[in-house]
DNA sequence: CGTATTCTTGACGACCATCAAAATTCGTGG
DNA sequence: CCACGAATTTTGATGGTCGTCAAGAATACG
């Protein structure tokens, strides 16, 4: 009971096999550039294409226990991931959201241990790699750590942006930055219409507030939800966020 | 005007002249072992001789601005560093703290900025170590890679304690477990007297609020202030801690 | 020694967490 | 396809926490 969600109906096992999608063609992959192992040359993504599968994974599954043991990670090519930590006081928070390009249990490259926990948010698309293939490609290809080193960045970049931006404030204000920062990500992932949970978990409130912020946005009009999606006015958010 | 906290009484520009002391002897660093180049072999240090300074910095000294050009990074030997940064309400925020072997400007490895403004809260030593020097070790010693690898996940891993840790809760709370954080630090530098406004900057509250909590501690005896530093009753605020 | 900051303490009010209950959605199995 | 149960969401009412304003005390600085 302590380490697990109240709620696990939405967080599946890891599916093995129904969404294989088979061994990763890398030199094919269409978002290949924008990914950590763009620096890699043809030959080097042929002699590793052994050991790197690719999966279609359905929203809700889990993707990483934490406190677990790791060999391999992630590379998010579509979809969106939320980093999970479990509070003892039972509720549990949104550490970070990672999106296409990221890496899924990047700290396993530091510690061989996934910190937190990680669930899919929406229908993702990743690659599983092995941290061993990682370790003998950054040997072959020094430019992999400048890529790498970009990742790591970018990881404690948006842990401050989320502790500026969305830990700081009147709640209201912060769901709109959340709000915001959603519809910035260009990809149509970004757009789905997120659970009051986990709105709340990311911005430290409980879902009652968000509920309620939310309503009064539906009725002011700034928001709109639509099926799976949503859609803001911008202008009227970013108002609300300078304040 | 922005970009400046209100009170820059305690901010002063870097010293140059009267704080230096001298070329380092890298091989007689007596922390050498905990610091980031540990990996580096002699004839590493004494070709890396010439360019890294060492000094010793007084309290309160801006160490880096945010936003600016940077070609050099800071180990810090000695002392405790505040990563700040401004809010647009005015107000401004602890990011992480830095203590010994902790890089001040980690950030600028990878993108030659510094992100964030960074001030001294004790006075310190530290050594001032060219960008372009790390990267020429870290491509003669490949160990370094991971060493530096260590530090990313260490950074990543304080903003999440400080996420979790001292953004979550009750503002008593967050004060105990920020008097914790600090009475967990084994230098006898991380038992300063921390100023209430750092500690509201660190806990996101008012300063008049951490005056309150501080003072309902002092007269319980759970907190000591005596001249520079504090002591604290572990277990008192272990117990508040938990609750 | 005088001035500027910071710290302290008080009072008030707004914001929001909590409890509770009804409404809605979702998933499952018939 | 429909119906049932579970989980989530919504909305209301209430009380505590904490931010803000304000004024006095203590401290640091030149």
């Amino acid at each position: 009971m302590p380490g697990m969600p109240k709620s696990n109906r939405s967080v599946r096992p890891i599916c093995l096999d129904p969404f294989w999608t088979g061994r990763s063609l890398c030199g094919r992959c269409a978002v290949r550039q924008s990914m950590p192992f763009a620096p890699l040359q043809h030959e080097d993504l042929e002699q590793a294409l052994l050991p790197i599968d690719s999966f279609r994974i359905p929203a809700g599954t889990r993707l990483q226990q934490s406190g677990a043991g790791a060999d391999t990670v992630l590379t998010l090519r579509r979809g969106l991931v939320k980093v999970v930590e479990d509070l003892p006081s039972g509720r549990h928070r949104i550490l970070r959201l990672l999106r296409a390009g990221d890496v899924v249990g990047l700290e396993a490259l530091a510690t061989l241990r996934y910190q937190h926990a990680a669930d899919a948010l929406t229908e993702i698309e990743a690659c599983r790699i092995p941290i061993s293939v990682i370790e003998q490609m950054s040997r072959l290809r020094p430019q992999l750590h400048a890529s790498l080193t970009q990742r790591w960045n970018e990881n404690l970049a948006q842990a401050e942006r989320i502790m500026l931006d969305l830990l700081s404030g009147e709640v209201q204000v912060r769901i709109a930055r959340l709000l915001c920062m959603l519809d910035d990500i260009d990809e149509p992932e970004a757009h789905f219409r997120m659970s009051r949970q986990d709105m709340a978990a990311l911005v430290d409130t409980s879902p009652e507030t968000a509920s309620r912020i939310c309503s009064a946005f539906l009725q002011s009009g700034w928001l709109h939800e639509e099926g799976q999606g949503f859609q803001i006015d911008r202008g009227a958010l970013q108002r609300i966020c300078a304040a």
